[in-house]
DNA sequence: CTTGACATGGGAGCTTACTCCAATGTTATA
DNA sequence: TATAACATTGGAGTAAGCTCCCATGTCAAG
């Protein structure tokens, strides 16, 4: 139904992701809520969201909430909203640059100039990319343990 | 210059997507080239780029190639091309879903017709996403024990 | 000439998200 | 009732992409 093997229902079981009832046997039960749950699952993951932001999420779906989920899982959102609309900007430029680089290697001339402007475009994208404060998997973590003295 | 550590220019290196002339003792000597392709490995890192997708691009940077790049790089641009098109759309889709999430959890009325729409959504989205074959990240690799027999 | 702050390679370890295997339990069908 | 096809858990292994540690090597400044 959702395309995931039952090793990764197990895991997402597992890791408090998706966690159906048991039937008398132990088996596992998955209602429409899970299987909804679960395509929305894929759909964060589509997106790049981490198996914590999706635990967060499941917050709303699961029985125990009724209409407000917690401050983390609000934030989350907001900050993930932020992120995509981000990402939505820098994936057009990102395009258009793979175009450019395309139609150079496919054009008969390389030609020198050409490539300094796309060097520049790349700058500028790089810069872009930087300057939001929310691309977790762009920049390296900073543990840094130059700082710990 | 680029806000990569040491570690992960060193592993770069060895791996293969940024390999940089070496001075007489032995030490990295990053060229201007070298600065402008890793800018370019960030923005490809923020689009989810395989550094082995980046290996291949590197083929335009190097001395190496004059005018051309190998078909692999060229259906590698291609097809990066078209599956960042398709994450635009979807990722405005999934804006839109978790703006309505959001906003479901902020009024005060916890409306179930409301939730039931939000997973109509989903199942579309879901079925969207399904229906492109270019999402490596999103659906399970292929091994499948089971088809071994 | 020593000291300290860099560089080097090799290799171990970490995190995320699975993926597989083995031992065992449950259940529908011949 | 035996057997096959499912389910369960625990735990090990995998791949990507770093990250850290360590023993050495290089080099500029005091």
């Amino acid at each position: 139904m959702t395309g995931l093997s039952a090793d990764t229902l197990r895991y997402y079981d597992k890791e408090g992701v998706v966690s159906p009832k048991r039937s008398e046997n132990g088996y596992r039960q998955y209602e429409d809520q899970d299987i909804s749950f679960l395509k929305n699952v894929i759909v964060m993951k589509y997106a790049h969201f981490s198996l914590d932001e999706m635990k967060s999420m499941e917050e709303l779906y699961s029985r125990k909430a009724d209409a407000n989920c917690s401050e983390i899982c609000k934030e989350m959102l907001t900050s993930k909203i932020t992120e995509l609309r981000h990402a939505i900007q820098n994936y057009q430029k990102i395009v258009t640059l793979m175009e450019e680089l395309l139609s150079m290697v496919d054009g008969v001339d390389f030609d020198r100039v050409h490539m300094k402007q796309i060097n520049g475009f790349i700058s500028q994208l790089f810069d872009d990319i930087r300057n939001d404060r929310l691309c977790p998997h762009t920049w390296p973590s900073q543990t840094n343990r130059n700082e710990v003295l």
